[in-house]
DNA sequence: AATCCCCACAACCGCCGAACC
DNA sequence: AGGTTCGGCGGTTGTGGGGAT
């Protein structure tokens, strides 16, 4: 049986109040992160380890980016999350300043739903209600093409094509079995570390591709519009 | 003005893998 | 080699706020 990450007991539970903000900042200003299980004993907080991580990850951490998203942070997660699925903190690894919780937050509330209404499956990118359309499925409340994202992803039944993918960001070395992955994404942002992203991604992809792997794949594309 | 409902988001929980002993 | 600990991740839940009725 495994134990539990901390005594349940004498620790408190749900929102964190000011004075224990402040307690944890202090003690990670001074001693910095890590340690997390003997850290609330240290730092004076009647709180669980991970808690305390939690706390500081998703919201006490100096380098937080808070508010809404950008457009551009949006369409970003859309086009990683055809390429990685549900892996929030790789996601989060390429938004600057972004935690995990909150990009897994904003697309549980905001970016899923937009898919859905415009008939897209969120799960698999794909055209659920239009297979064959290919431009706006509603131009007067998608506003206007000011960035269109083609985005077209292959992968196997089995899953290996998003795990492989998953890899080659992490480490950006072409895995051997990623040739079911064919990603094309055309995309027109402002100049911009995101927008850098995104283009490495494509020649990166586009060169482990081959042409006779590109015939195999008939997926539809899929055009996402504002 | 009161109540209900929906949404957004912070936080918790359980599981997993890596590191350590 | 096997067990234990710890950090990290993703799924889910709880709750407060705001809009609708």
């Amino acid at each position: 049986m495994r134990k539990p990450c901390c005594d349940k007991q004498g620790t408190n539970k749900g929102a964190w109040s000011k004075q224990e903000d402040q307690k944890l900042i202090d003690y990670i200003r001074i001693h910095g992160e890590g340690c997390w299980r003997s850290l609330p004993k240290a730092a004076g907080l009647h709180r669980c380890g991970k808690s305390c991580r939690l706390r500081w990850i998703n919201y006490l951490r100096p380098d937080i980016k808070r508010g809404n998203f950008a457009q551009d942070e949006e369409d970003l997660i859309i086009k990683l999350h055809a390429l990685l699925g549900n892996r929030w903190s790789l996601i989060a690894g390429r938004l600057p300043g972004r935690t995990d919780n909150e990009v897994k937050n904003y697309w549980n509330s905001h970016i899923k739903r937009k898919l859905m209404k415009m008939g897209i499956d969120p799960n698999n990118h794909k055209l659920n209600q239009y297979p064959h359309h290919v431009g706006p499925l509603n131009p007067t409340t998608t506003n206007s093409m000011d960035v269109a994202c083609k985005l077209r992803v292959c992968s196997t039944d089995n899953d290996d094509g998003i795990s492989d993918a998953a890899s080659y960001l992490e480490d950006a070395t072409p895995p051997t079995g990623i040739s079911n992955l064919d990603l094309d994404l055309t995309i027109a942002f402002p100049s911009s570390p995101i927008k850098n992203i995104i283009e490495e991604s494509q020649q990166k992809t586009a060169s482990i591709v081959t042409n006779d792997e590109e015939e195999q794949y008939t997926v539809p594309t899929l055009l996402l519009f504002r």
